[in-house]
DNA sequence: TTATAAATGAAAATGGTTTCCATTATCATA
DNA sequence: TATGATAATGGAAACCATTTTCATTTATAA
């Protein structure tokens, strides 16, 4: 996706960071895996083809990532923060999730999402207007047993 | 509210619990101080009427009182776990919240949980039939600045 | 090519939470 | 009411994801 590429090499130049070799590998990761990887699995990844890029600059990776918009945190509960790349520009790569809370798989879902938006979309402005909150973003779980999980216990 | 009390003493012994004077002080704590207390803080007002009471106690304490649905746990991005008690039985309790990312402060609000009930119902309905999963609860959460710190920035 | 400031890795520190274990308290039963 | 099985406890140590420190390396503008 050199689309991609460029966009986030626009997004660090214009934000005054350096291109990096463990950057750019950190960015690869991200965009080649899909899923919503822990700080360690994106090291251990990136560690396969760039041993020498160490645990640290991958925290401080993401961060900067998280900063300048590129990159999300999610805390699905499980101890560790985990990450997920910003598709694109324009809002057709939004979804919500659902977390088995037993085997901690997650579902990605947009299947409901434009009445969930126009829901969320009417809440946000009530409560922005009531409570004079400027609202950043939204986090909706669903949490639950997989069907997997339902069968086994 | 002896009702409260009386409702998880039941649910302790119901559960093969023994009520000990920390968990009693802890219930108490819980009841009587409105907000998201992390487990520190109530470890604080625990230890003003009885210092002898550990915080590995609170922790222990904290996670029976959510197994056994009376608390739930909370997780507003600020590396502690914040817990509120569930009021009733019945949905009169049920909120969702607005976090300041700057000042950490948590909004409660209702006011749009009509509406919002019945979208997340049928969401609900809707994806645990789509992708059989049992879903036992929503997390519903606004992050942005409060009106405070929007001025102040 | 060079200067400079940003970025890095390794190791140590941090801090919320959990575990360990010897001691204490609860409560069903006698 | 006394007793004993066993649940609960406190304090210290362990845990573990993340952050900080600091000396070294690297990117990039000039």
């Amino acid at each position: 996706m050199p689309c991609n590429k460029r966009r986030w090499h626009g997004k660090f130049r214009e934000y005054g960071y350096r291109i990096t070799v463990g950057r750019k590998e950190i960015l690869d990761v991200l965009t080649n895996s899909k899923g919503h990887l822990s700080a360690e699995e994106i090291y251990l990844k990136v560690h396969e083809k760039h041993p020498s890029v160490g645990l640290t600059t991958i925290y401080r990776t993401l961060d900067v990532l998280v900063g300048i918009g590129l990159l999300q945190k999610f805390d699905f509960g499980d101890d560790r923060a985990r990450y997920e790349i910003i598709d694109s520009v324009n809002e057709k790569g939004h979804h919500h999730h659902l977390i088995c809370t037993e085997c901690k798989k997650i579902i990605d879902y947009k299947d409901f999402i434009d009445e969930e938006s126009e829901m969320l979309k009417k809440t946000e402005k009530f409560l922005s207007e009531k409570y004079k909150f400027e609202i950043k973003k939204h986090v909706m779980e669903f949490y639950g047993l997989c069907s997997d999980c339902k069968k086994r216990l």
